[in-house]
RNA sequence: GCGCGAGUGGCGGAAUCGGCAGACGCACAGGACUUAAAAUCCUGGGUCAGCAAUGGCGUGCGGGUUCAAUUCCCGCCUCGCGCACCA
């Protein structure tokens, strides 16, 4: 039973079309202002496109079709990160090689693509496992390489002996391995990383020069965490030596009453008293023995012991004891800090625990029953040199601090320093499916392949079995790891570990703008062109890292003149999660998945589009209603019947009359919103608007095509299958993407009737309507006569007037 | 604990340079068409009282500013996200 909108027959239709003519190709014209507008490339998982993906890339089709029509050469290309762990750990189980499964899955995501309709330049496709992408991969780390920003270092892995192999922290449940249940230690290993510290400040401040969400800068800023204040040294009181402490408040020094190495610090063995040995010694290796996790536990008392040693406070000479507590980490700052516990919380906490004395130095609290610790209010008190040498006595903490760091540095025993939370990016996987590094190891040297020498291909094999060493399978494959050092020819072994997945993902906006570049990463002048991304849309699960890790290369790409921008995305923005129908997070455990494919089935691409636009703000968790999706779709029914009969021809109601002022006023009230709202991302509104122009053409008997024809390019970008199809059954040549996007007329869009709310002491007691140009004496006497009863008679005290919107009384 | 964001009908949401709260959609109810149903079209609807006209109350809670507050300010509560001993 064919109904008029056949979505089916109309989808397959244009699809085949677009294959064939290719209408949304980014053509390099320079003549042309240009629109870069990207989507995060998902991971070609093996469950195919979900609905949450769908709404991403919904819209910035939207956004990429209307940027079009509106002039703009846009870029729009799709690609695939598809090295990774699900298809290696597959591997392992069924033998079958993933290259394979990749390649099946990526063909299920463009097929699930092409049925949505969205307007990618399928010719710029890349996928990330691909050598001739990988290849410029390598290319880059060798960049790094160079620039002595990639080092090589020995950090741990969550070894699993059981399994001969190490595991990422996503294998790792409650400590064990996920599969078995296997004891996990942590094992130091050979790695590489990245130096993105060197980067740290600069990552910090460009964050200034884009346009993304305050919550994703706000993560951003977190992670570098940048801190200003002071290394000072303590000279050791019975030993050669001092201790090193970075602190945010050298104007609290005077209150410093202990001092506290992490039990990792290299000054341990030289500050411990021969009575105290036995002790510490059991503390580190319980220490040692702690988890990441147990050690992280905030609620635990905090624990540590007395080293028996003592250091000297350079600001007046005292002797403070030495302890070692784990609540000081070896990883930040110097690994050993003054504890000042009358402005600190935590050497609070630690000094209640283990008696230690408690000297306020910041008067404004009351520090014998919690730490003072702001640096906005006290004065600073008891800080002066008897000798009257030195005194802080009387300054807020903001004047303190750079007059102690000003006396420490002349005495030569402090000086200013900014600290940072970021570390280092380790860099290195124990896996096959990744990225090989080109580098070669000599005589315990690492050593870079020649960029000629590139790519250096992953080799083949069948086997992707642990090595059992803890190397990735690459171990295993000895005529592979045997070769020559490029330099001297002289034997080599390869690196056997491979690069994250973070690795592909860093870079492929670039390749995108010329992804058949031979000779070159990207083309000068065509990078120039492309470059800054405009709009980048993707899951705030990346807020972090990838968008870290990939400012990072540009930055460094930047340094060494491959782009000519500092930042690669200007406007980001963030899609909301989709939940189930239960208002859950869609689970296959919990039976809410909702399958695309399900859904086009049934109801068609524009209807499943449309509704993932119109079921919220883009940036909102929401929960998806297959009942709103049959609402979408009897919207997409009714503006097929505004022109188009039951047999499928144009319907007798469309006119080529003009249409009626009231007709067109709405019309242009429609273009000017559903354009705002496209710009702004607000398509739910948008939608919203065209269902009211489609309700009001429906109650009219005759549809002017002046009407109907503009707002057909209106609903194309949302809805471009239907759109197409109306455009020809008007009589029109396809295609709606290349037609200009309709411009409204703003004298059009005023009204010369307004009814405007009439209040007495702001409440609502009438409504009057009056000529728009009406003088304010005519809205008035009207506004009087409309809440007479509510003045009863008397003279208002005052008459608030707001031109065309409101006419207060206050009685 | 700290940081960020958000709380509006039965549901998704709209309206924030302060100015008619609830656009649009879902669900629901009534009507038209139909032998009947589906589909479609029309109508209704925040809530309480009232036959109705109409009025009271109403945007998480409590205060405040204002002629006027969903919108601004102060103090709470709840939910979501992120960070979590970073000296």
């Amino acid at each position: 039973m064919a109904k008029g909108y056949d979505h089916h027959a109309i989808e397959a239709k244009w699809q085949a079309y677009w294959e064939e003519h290719r209408p949304f190709r980014a053509m390099n014209d320079p003549s042309k202002p240009k629109f870069y507008c990207l989507d995060m490339f998902p991971y070609p998982s093996g469950s195919g496109l979900h609905v949450g993906h769908l709404e991403g890339y919904t819209a910035t089709d939207i956004v990429s079709r209307y940027k079009r029509m509106k002039g703009f050469n846009v870029l729009h290309p799709m690609g695939w990160d598809a090295f990774g762990l699900p298809a290696e750990q597959y591997a392992v189980k069924t033998g079958v090689h993933p290259a394979l499964t990749t390649a099946q899955n990526i063909a299920t995501f463009k097929r699930q693509m092409k049925r949505v309709g969205l307007s990618y330049d399928w010719e710029r496709e890349l996928s990330t496992t691909d050598p001739g992408y990988y290849r410029w991969t390598q290319w880059i780390f060798l960049q790094l390489y160079k620039r002595g920003l990639a080092y090589v270092a020995e950090v741990p892995v969550n070894w699993c002996p059981a399994l001969g192999t190490v595991l990422a922290n996503e294998e790792i449940v409650d400590g064990k391995s996920e599969v078995g249940g296997f004891d996990v230690i942590r094992k130091p290993m050979r790695q590489w990383v990245l130096k993105i510290t060197a980067y740290a400040d600069r990552l910090l401040e460009d964050l200034k020069l884009v346009e993304w969400p305050a919550s994703t800068l706000e993560m951003q800023k977190n992670w570098i965490g940048r801190s200003i204040g002071a290394e000072v040294d303590f000279a050791l009181a019975d030993a050669k030596g001092a201790i090193r402490v970075f602190t945010t408040r050298p104007d609290t020094l005077f209150g410093a009453t202990y001092m506290v190495l992490a039990p990792e610090h290299p000054l341990v063995d030289v500050v411990t008293g021969a009575a105290q040995k036995a002790a510490v010694g059991a503390y580190r290796e319980a220490a040692a023995r702690k988890s990441d996790l147990q050690r992280q536990e905030l609620d635990k008392e905090k624990t540590g012991v007395f080293t028996g040693g003592y250091a000297i406070n350079p600001v007046n000479g005292e002797r403070l004891p030495v302890w070692l507590a784990d609540y000081v980490l070896m990883s930040y700052g110097t690994g050993a800090i003054m504890a000042v516990p009358a402005h600190d919380e935590r050497d609070w906490a630690f000094a209640k625990t283990y008696r230690l004395p408690i000297r306020e130095v910041i008067e404004g609290g009351h520090v014998q029953e919690a730490a003072f610790v702001a640096t906005d209010r006290g004065t600073v008190v008891n800080s002066a040199m008897p000798d009257g040498s030195l005194s802080l006595n009387g300054m807020k903490p903001a004047e303190a601090i750079p007059a102690i760091t000003a006396w420490l540095e002349q005495r030569g025993t402090g000086k200013k320093a900014i600290n940072y939370k970021l570390r280092d990016w380790l860099f290195a996987r124990q896996r096959y499916w990744g990225e090989p590094f080109p580098i070669v190891w000599r005589d315990g040297e690492s050593r870079p392949l020649l960029e000629e020498q590139l790519p250096l291909l992953l080799p083949e094999t069948s086997n992707f079995k642990p090595s059992g060493s803890g190397e990735s399978p690459l171990a295993n494959l000895e005529e592979w790891l045997a070769t020559t050092d490029p330099e001297t020819g002289k034997p080599a072994r390869r690196e056997t570990n491979t690069m994250p997945q973070w690795a592909g993902s860093c870079w492929y906006y670039l390749r995108f703008i010329d992804p058949k570049n031979q000779a070159q990463l990207v083309d000068p002048a065509m990078e120039r062109y492309w470059m800054p991304v405009d709009l980048y849309v993707g899951g705030s699960e990346h807020a972090v890292l990838h968008l870290l890790y990939s400012r990072f290369w540009h930055k460094v790409l930047y340094d060494i003149g491959v782009v000519s921008t500092p930042e690669p995305f200007k406007k980001l923005v963030h899609q909301g999660i989709v939940l189930g129908e239960d208002n859950q997070k869609m689970s296959k455990s919990r039976g809410n998945v909702v399958n695309p494919d399900d859904m086009m089935d049934q109801f068609g691409a524009d209807a499943v589009r449309l509704y993932e636009m119109f079921m919220g703000p883009l940036e909102a968790m929401k929960p998806w209603s297959t009942r709103g999706v049959e609402g979408v779709t009897r919207f997409l029914e009714r503006t097929w019947r505004l022109m188009v009969t039951e047999e499928g021809g144009l319907s007798a109601a469309v006119v080529s009359a003009p249409a009626s002022l009231e007709q067109q006023r709405l019309l242009h009230q429609t273009i000017k919103k559903v354009s705002e709202d496209i710009e702004e991302l607000r398509f739910n509104t948008a939608i919203a608007q065209m269902m009211v122009f489609t309700n009001e053409m429906t109650k009219a008997e005759q549809r002017s095509r002046a009407l109907l024809e503009p707002f057909v390019l209106l609903l194309s970008p949302f809805a471009p299958h239907v759109a197409e199809e109306l455009w020809a059954i008007l009589g029109h040549e396809p295609s709606v993407s290349r037609q200009p996007w309709p411009v409204f007329d703003p004298a059009l869009i005023v009204s010369d009737r307004l009814t405007i709310p009439v209040q007495v002491n702001g409440k609502l007691r009438g409504k009057i309507e009056i000529a728009a140009d009406a003088a304010r004496d005519t809205v008035e006497r009207a506004a009087r006569e409309i809440v007479a009863e509510w003045l009863q008679g008397g003279e208002p005290k005052k008459t608030i007037y707001v031109e065309k919107k409101l006419v207060n009384f206050v009685i």
